[in-house]
DNA sequence: CTTCCTGCAAAGCATTTGCATCCAT
DNA sequence: ATGGATGCAAATGCTTTGCAGGAAG
């Protein structure tokens, strides 16, 4: 079930104003992640648009209040995406760079026993998969 | 075992200039990951030293051999280590900063049953650990 | 009113590229 | 000699910031 825009922008902690409103709304409607000029590109083709710089401090401020997450698939642009909060992982087709979001995490015994064997504490892990979609084949 | 300079730009089939080796000779030295800017202060610091610009071409191309890993763990900035060629993961210390190679990989028959669930094939994969390392703890 | 938000343009970084020169083979 | 390598500076691309005008509570 997806939050509708102006709850997460309040849980975010922040004023529902209409250009903040359109950037959320947008993120609610878009499966993959998008970089901060995507979603921007997208929101001009809708019309009138908030400009970029209110984009990137939207998005900024969403991302440290946990309502968005950051990814670092590409050196040198961030992709955003609405966290639904689940763990989940990220298949990257290489054909169509559509995103498919993958559940069933299996990482958790085979971290547990890294911790044992080198002494250190795992607090996160990233998985990307990369591959070519079904219907890229 | 640490291979020398000379062999690893061979084994990546570049030409043993002066500067790649001094370049390479840097990274050998270097336990932990460092940005081409990093390594270019270092190299500074000791003297003459190549072009910020050759920096990056030799670590461009040091990667695309397979030489060097390039991570993200911050965005905007890649930070490059030298790798030895077997399959392996990182984990990064998010208080030193120190990176740990991760071998025993465990993550093949989780990729089986997805790409049987999903039908797309998987051709690589990436994972990235976070966490805090045993001196740090 | 007072504080926070926005737009625009300029500034900042990390990285890449063009081009003339230089070195290794 | 000849193709690849280098240096420098300019260009690029993403992101951030300064500042003056505007909207929200």
């Amino acid at each position: 079930m997806l939050a509708d825009a102006s709850t997460l922008l309040a849980a975010a902690g922040l004023q529902p104003t209409r250009q903040r409103l359109a950037i959320v709304a947008e993120l609610v409607r878009e499966p993959n992640d998008v970089t901060a000029q995507e979603l921007h590109d997208r929101l001009c083709a809708r019309g009138p648009a908030p400009g970029l710089a209110t984009v990137y401090r939207t998005l900024t401020r969403l991302e440290e209040a946990g309502v968005v997450d950051a990814l670092t698939h590409h050196a040198g642009e961030l992709c955003y995406r609405l966290c639904g909060g689940d763990h989940h992982h990220h298949f990257v087709c290489s054909s169509c760079h559509g995103v498919v979001e993958v559940g069933d995490c299996r990482l958790e015994p085979w971290l547990e026993d890294l911790a044992d064997a080198h002494g250190f504490a795992v607090t996160g892990h990233r998985v990307e998969l990369e591959g070519v979609c079904a219907t890229c084949r």
